[in-house]
DNA sequence: CCGTATCCATTCCGATACTG
DNA sequence: CAGTATCGGAATGGATACGG
């Protein structure tokens, strides 16, 4: 049986999992959001698959989250750069960190969360910043690689023996 | 080869992938906060295989966003309900909603997205209500399902023949 | 009503080798 | 560097039948 696909769902939640609903497409845009253009900027950072990350950005750009632009460089390949929309997943981002900054983690020592966003424009290379309290709104902040971070693994509880997933 | 694990990932994005990073969980979890609560509710409302749904409740479960707690009403059976920790989901899935809601449809005709929340809790059964231009904080507001759409398809363009995904 | 068990097809993902 | 081709294993998802 095919995959049931969620592109003609009324429901945006249903319909966005078409778009971000599997494994590499929301890091790539985290990456891309942290200013990673190229292939193998991309390939190196996330440790992925040649092959699936070509499915993978070949289907952002249909998507219009990525276009290709030329390299600005002298190179005569092509790179990624986000889109308007691309950048508009920005907030979701965010609040998938909080969220999982929150429960997924036991905060263990001092927390690099945030940093300020130049205006329209992701500053890179990213500085790490204390979290102190300032409440920043979604659009003025930008996520950056967490420090170092403990490990709360929810120990799935696999009792009688059933395997998760 | 097994998939990579992103449990131990430094990187909160990553984390969550490992619990919300499937097909269907992120789903549920908008059912749960839609008040879905029972087993066939989700079946039903879903259109899910009930194989798979046990094993996604499961590990909702297990990651303590969901908890099983005794039937209200008088049936022997448990009811799934969610924790605080899968209540906090709730930003996300509204990130979400608002993105894909400005993405992923060509808005026609009148748009509901956001009803007002009782304090704590979530109104059920849902009335829809029109966007008016209230600013509604993440706090305060409900998702709830989408009236009417029309889809704009992002025509994924698989020129040169090469199937997406 | 609430699952569990089994079977099967599809899809995903990683590794590797290869091309221009 | 930026992919493409191919392979195999693992996971996903659906249908159905079954049991408490």
């Amino acid at each position: 049986m095919k995959r049931k696909c969620f592109a003609g769902e009324s429901c945006p939640i249903a319909r966005s999992l078409d778009v971000i609903g599997d494994w590499w497409s929301l890091l790539i845009v985290r990456e891309a959001l942290l200013g990673k253009r190229r292939f193998s900027e991309f390939q190196k950072s996330l440790g992925v698959a040649k092959n699936i990350l070509t499915v993978r950005l070949r289907k952002l750009v249909a998507y219009g989250i990525l276009e290709m632009v030329p390299a600005t460089d002298g190179s005569t390949y092509q790179e990624y750069a986000l889109t308007e929309k691309g950048r508009g997943l920005h907030i979701v981002l965010m609040a998938l960190w909080q969220w999982a900054e929150g429960c997924l983690f036991e905060s263990g020592g001092q927390e690099f969360v945030l940093v300020d966003r130049k205006d329209g424009e992701f500053v890179r290379p990213l500085a790490l910043q204390a979290k102190d309290g300032r409440s920043l709104g979604p659009g003025d902040v930008n996520f950056v690689p967490r420090q170092k971070s403990e490990c709360r693994q929810p120990e799935p509880s696999t009792k009688n023996g059933k395997k998760l997933r």
